[in-house]
DNA sequence: GTCAGGTCTCCCGCAGGGGGAGGGTCAACT
DNA sequence: AGTTGACCCTCCCCCTGCGGGAGACCTGAC
């Protein structure tokens, strides 16, 4: 079979097919060695379907490849990764247009924002340098770490996390998530940090943190309208979180960020 | 604010604000004139947090920038479209799944392909030259003027369909639904035309049309080995489709694929 | 006045494709 | 045995929305 002809039995493109044969996915059966024509056989169309099921779920190609090399039960495996990475990418469209409505009728109350100094205080935490796509996981995973070396009865506040702003800014940042404990003891990834005073404008989201950054930008305007500058990294306090309610609608999360020079002002 | 500090508290990177500009999406309140510093007000952060929604929602950055100058009304119109073709995308890429799960495990029976000459007729067609996203809702809305013209008395058999192979192989191409009725007539979209008469090789396919690329490829390949050349505008006849059963699963599509010469064999 | 960090513009990269140029090949006609 | 039109080849540029990095300029705190 020509290029064109195994093109219109398989619904792909002559370029597209072309591509394939480039990237190492599809060899054609034969290649004419002057002319360097591509010649295709009838066994060659069940690959291109899958491929063309591949590319449909957005597999990138590269990914194809090694799926198409592994054998059967590698390759199950590498297609349920794949899918569950869709209902990923599905959860947070849903979360998007969620947030979109409510971003879209106005504001209907004030955003309650307070100044506080916060002094230094030793504390159990987790540490890392993450991409923003990962940030979900490496938090939960930590939290459990620090959950499970420090039960409740050891625990004397909620729960927090610093976000250097070149996280959201860049992708990819330096995180810390902490708790403070009786006894802070370092095991694992936990180490017993010093967490630096800070001045800090304060206020508290309420709801999961699908629009957090609602509130972040409203912290914003809050500072430039006082003439302040935002500096330094994010803090956030989760007053009410996943471990603590069913409804992530009553989730109750406190968002500090330092302002710099407050007390001079 | 500096495009720095707008990022920090948006968070949206310093580049894609950047972008945005120059996109006319959004427009720094201030831009001195000698060094070209972009500078933001507070007031810019909630159209910029609809913007990042809107990407987030892979909204095109054009439609966006039409998105935000349409009325409200417009607007929330605008967004329900796109939600539309998000629900679309969403149900081909479950079909796309479970065409995939199909496709990895091996073939259960053989196709029966059967050779059959089809004589010129007469019937009442729509035509059009249209893009392969939009053949769903073509055809749907096509068929519907084709029943809504000549009721069931008047149907001599059921409907059918002519698609060229670029439709599939450059995603745009000319495309005709028809049924053969006993006294056709024009009206509307509807022509009376003159189908050519074929030699098809023809073969069934049972199920929903998520996968029918399947049942192509396996009639290719017979093609293929029978030394035959594919060549024209695929027919389809809906045997049994949407109007005749509730479940997809019970459709039977007939596929005839004009072979080339096949008189002379 | 110095100097680090911000900011500017401009160019290149990525994915996975499409459009088109310019030239060689195939196969069905006369 | 040509001719001719459809096919195929490679190569380059363009699209989207973003990131990386270079080189130059600006800002503001010491």
């Amino acid at each position: 079979m020509t290029i064109g002809e195994f093109a219109t039995v398989t619904h792909l493109s002559v370029r597209t097919l072309r591509r394939y044969h480039e990237a190492g996915l599809l060899q054609p059966a034969e290649i004419d060695r002057f002319t360097g024509y591509r010649y295709y056989t009838a066994d060659q169309i069940p690959p291109a379907q899958v491929i063309h099921r591949l590319r449909e779920l957005d597999v990138p190609l590269a990914e194809v490849k090694s799926i198409l090399a592994a054998d059967p039960q590698r390759r199950a495996q590498m297609i349920t990764d794949h899918l569950g990475r869709l209902e990923g990418e599905l959860a947070r469209t849903r979360a998007a247009v969620v947030s979109l409505e409510r971003l879209l009728r106005p504001d209907t109350q004030d955003l309650q924002v307070e100044m506080r100094s916060v002094p230094a205080r030793l504390v159990a935490a987790v540490d890392g340098h993450i991409t923003l796509d990962g940030v979900i996981a490496w938090y939960d995973a930590a939290m459990a770490e620090l959950d499970a070396a420090f039960p409740p009865a050891q625990r004397t506040g909620p729960p927090g996390g610093r976000y250097a702003n070149e996280l959201f800014t860049h992708g990819t940042g330096d995180v810390s998530v902490f708790r403070p404990v009786r006894d802070p003891r370092a095991s694992g990834r936990i180490e017993v940090v010093e967490l630096a005073p800070a001045d800090l404008a304060v206020a508290v989201h309420h709801g999961p943190h699908d629009d957090i950054d609602v509130t972040y930008g409203r912290l914003g305007a809050w500072a430039a309208e006082h003439a302040l500058t935002v500096d330094g990294p994010v803090h956030e306090t989760y007053l009410v979180g996943p471990r603590d309610t069913d409804s992530s609608s009553r989730w109750r999360t406190e968002i500090g960020w330092p302002i710099f020079r407050l007390a001079q002002q």
